[in-house]
DNA sequence: GCCGTTTTCGGCCCGACTGTTTTCAGTCG
């Protein structure tokens, strides 16, 4: 169904490309559409929902722009986007992709060369005709056979533990404390594009370090060095140590999150640029060694790295009015397990074990039910077993296992055990892991005839993705909530580097609707339990303080809350 | 296209780097 907020945001986001590349309108149309789909995308409520004047509230979407989005509630499109898809091959936006390629080069090669498509450049590039264009020669040629190359190899975005091991590659040759990972990795997004770190190292020492250990040296400069690591990008920016904070500001973004805060000292007689604050009458600069130093300049707290995203949290930041978000230190367990029982590696004792060093009070064992056979899932009798077992860990365990199971949804809604087996337990998960592609009424109604179950407690990575292959199945995630609010059950934040599922902005409206969250690490091995970070960041992401989290209560308010 | 306790018109974040330039446009972050 159009009009969900993902497909709205899609459809202006595709308004802004075509935009670019008519090279007609000024770049400021293209930003505001670009803003627009961004606030939708981050909006908490369905945007099919409100009207015009409630839209209009919204943050940089005026009457113009509120009328296109009740047009793709209406009709799934609007006017002005058809009229001008019309006039341009559906191919040409993939050419935005391409590093380098802006939307004057689309325009131009498009005009020029007749150019559609990346495979019209690749032809146009090999056989020497782009240089008969005035503006670009035989450097420009490569540099596009490159990007396609690049882009080719590598069109999917670092799940956490790989950008983790990119990371922790780069950071072997740099000094400890010299340096900060910026960018979306700082932001804690679910999936990262590529890795930015701020450096107060000098340039050469650094450069000289990256050398053996890179793929390749894209290019070295004295501000600023791309490598090429474990084949993703690594682009690095070296600073003066009184620079630091306004550097670390400006390579963490957002992006939006930048362009408000500049716009924010302007208001002030402020000029914000990576260096620090100018005064814009008589020039005095002002720098700043950490970010707090400098947003109090601004008249902020220290608005935290998860949520710079330009989502509202500037205005609550100047109201002083910015939410506390969760920690790790107020987790006090994990709540998605798996064991040698099952598909996992780790014995009960072994995750007693390794609960007890996390420092955590409980950990919720949460086999698959028989019903999924290829992890070899217990059945009734498995479960009593494994109760018994829990039982006597339990007797000289520090951190306390809980019973009980990730059971599945099956086709017709109903639960893969039966509720004398389910009642028994302490909690219970139910998760969808099979006919991932029904209709989204069919989902839905699965879905929700599992949320009826009283035994269910949670429900398990809600939206099924899976990085890189998976996509959302697809679902009414507002009547979920909506039944979830209703039934008391709490939505799963799954922190598998490769689900992070439900994502930020669900989180965040699962969140301002007074829903529970409960993080848990899908953990089968024992490195899999230090996930939880990526699920506590997520948690952060969708501004969720620790009364929103499951896994802050104690054990008896948890075991309460379940009963 | 959005926005407004100086503005309903005229702004809209700012700097580094590259390639193609002989003074700058385009792209990127």
């Amino acid at each position: 169904m159009a009009g969900s907020n993902r497909d709205v945001a899609e459809r202006l986001r595709f308004m802004a490309q075509l935009l670019e590349v008519t090279g007609e309108e000024d770049v400021f149309k293209v930003r505001a559409y670009e803003r627009a789909a961004q606030q939708v995308e981050g909006s908490p409520v369905p945007v099919s929902e409100l009207d015009e004047k409630a839209l209009v509230a919204i943050p940089g979407i005026g009457s113009g722009i509120a009328k296109k989005i009740a047009s793709i509630v209406r009709t799934g499109t609007f006017p002005e986007l058809s009229e001008l898809k019309a006039k341009i091959p559906d191919s040409l936006p993939e050419l935005l992709k391409l590093d380098g390629v802006g939307p004057k080069t689309v325009h131009r090669l498009w005009m020029k060369l007749g150019i559609e498509s990346i495979e019209d450049l690749e032809k146009a590039a090999r056989s020497r005709r782009i240089r008969a264009v005035k503006g670009f020669g035989e450097k420009k040629e490569s540099e596009f056979l490159r990007s396609i190359a690049q882009y080719r190899a590598s069109a999917t975005r670092m799940t956490r533990d790989r950008a983790d091991a990119v990371v922790a590659k780069v950071a072997s040759v740099l000094t400890p404390g010299t340096f900060e990972v910026a960018g979306s990795y700082r932001r804690g997004k679910s999936t990262v594009g590529d890795i930015d770190i701020v450096s107060k190292e000098s340039p050469r020492a650094v450069n000289a370090r990256l050398r053996p250990i890179a793929d390749e040296m894209i290019n070295e400069g004295e501000q600023r060095t791309s490598v090429r690591c474990l084949g993703e990008r690594v682009d690095i920016r070296f600073t003066d140590i009184g620079s630091f904070g306004s550097m670390l500001i400006y390579l963490t973004g957002s992006k939006d999150f930048n362009i408000r805060l500049r716009a924010l000292a302007i208001e002030r007689g402020l000029k914000l640029n990576e260096y620090g604050l100018e005064e814009r009458t008589g020039g005095t600069f002002h720098t700043f060694p950490d970010e707090a130093s400098l947003f109090a300049t601004l008249g902020l707290p220290l608005i935290p790295p998860e949520i710079r995203e330009d989502r509202g949290e500037i205005e609550r930041a100047l109201a002083g009015d910015l939410p506390v978000l969760v920690g790790p230190g107020a987790i006090r367990g994990d709540l998605h397990v798996h064991t040698s029982a099952t598909d996992g590696r780790m014995t009960l004792e072994e995750l007693a074990g390794a609960g007890a060093e996390r420092g955590y009070e409980y950990i919720l064992i949460s086999d698959h039910s028989s019903t999924l056979h290829i992890t070899h899932g217990l059945d009734a009798d498995g479960v009593t077993a494994q109760g018994k077992e829990i039982e006597r860990v339990n007797r000289t365990s520090v951190c306390q296992l809980l019973a009980g199971i990730e059971v599945d949804i099956m086709a017709d809604g109903s639960l893969g055990l039966p509720d004398r087996v389910l009642g028994d337990l302490d909690i219970v998960i139910a998760s969808v892991h099979s006919g991932l592609h029904e209709e989204k009424d069919t989902m839905t109604r699965r879905i929700l005839s599992a949320l009826a179950n009283d035994h269910v407690d949670i429900l398990g990575h809600p939206t099924g993705r899976l990085f890189p292959s998976r996509a959302a199945y697809d679902l009414d995630m507002d009547r979920v909530m909506e039944v979830a609010k209703g039934n008391r059950t709490a939505l799963e934040i799954n922190a598998s580097p490769y689900r992070m599922d439900l994502d930020d902005p669900q989180i965040r409206e699962a969140r301002d609707r007074g829903l529970l969250l409960s993080i848990g690490t899908d953990a089968h091995e024992r490195e899999d339990l230090g996930n939880i970070s990526h699920g506590i960041t997520l948690a952060r992401r969708g501004w969720c303080s620790p009364g929103d989290i499951l896994n802050t209560m104690d054990r008896d308010a948890l075991l309460r809350w379940a009963s």
